[in-house]
DNA sequence: GTGGGGCCTGACACCGGTGTGAGGTTCAAG
DNA sequence: CTTGAACCTCACACCGGTGTCAGGCCCCAC
């Protein structure tokens, strides 16, 4: 298929189709005259890069992963070393580490709406 | 005192010091010659500062806060209005969300965790 | 007055996924 | 063949707090 329909059937922008190619995240064939033509599974496995890009994964870790994974369920195309596992744990890691760190921004603002919420109201 | 002094006593970079005041959040006095200038307060006040952008807050709408704000404890220099607080409502709802949206990110990853590690371990 | 450290302004880079536009080519339907 | 939509590449901008460099001025102790 064509990139705009790739587009509309995935949500994702042309612009952004195009920037996961030249990440390497993607490799569509081209037509004679230099059109980008992507098979069915592109569908599925730009859902799945976008899931991962979600998790905050950046193009390189991505394009370091996806070729270990299924497109259409994302289960392993092959078993993963324990260096791309490490990988993973420590992503994991670093997402605890966000959301820790969150709690404690969340705490915070707490503090402050407590302390703005007593007064008259003379502060804009 | 001087930036150099300031930024030791905060462990904020000379450089974030500046940027602060281009952005109205700090507005320290002007030696004759042109050198800042800063009052024993601003020590309190930028650890402040430091307080709301970890929480994630932009530097407008710490600038807005600022001015409600007691430098020493944070405390409430005048009583915030319905529309200040609601500001600071909205922000811990995106904090709530950002939060809501790594659990789900853990999860994904959680699940690619699971479906590579089975495998004998060909993939890098 | 002079040396040297501290400070000044201004400017560019970064990160990384995305928006946007220019200017040109291809494709498919009429 | 013509026309118009879809597509191509290339390039710049954005966000926003910070690092860093260049070139020059201030301030204080000596």
């Amino acid at each position: 298929m064509r990139i705009g329909e790739l587009a509309r059937r995935t949500g994702v922008s042309e612009r952004s189709l195009r920037y996961y190619e030249e990440q390497g995240l993607l490799a569509p064939a081209r037509t004679a005259g230099g059109h980008r033509d992507y098979p069915g599974a592109a569908v599925d496995r730009v859902l799945r890069i976008q899931e991962l890009y979600a998790a905050g994964l950046g193009s390189r870790r991505i394009a370091g992963l996806l070729p270990c994974m299924r497109d259409d369920d994302g289960g392993p195309s092959a078993g993963a070393t324990a260096r791309l596992t490490e990988t993973l744990r420590a992503e994991r890691d670093r997402i605890d580490r966000s959301i820790r760190d969150l709690h404690v921004s969340r705490d915070v603002l707490d503090g402050v709406i407590d302390a703005a919420s007593g007064g008259p109201g003379d502060c804009p």
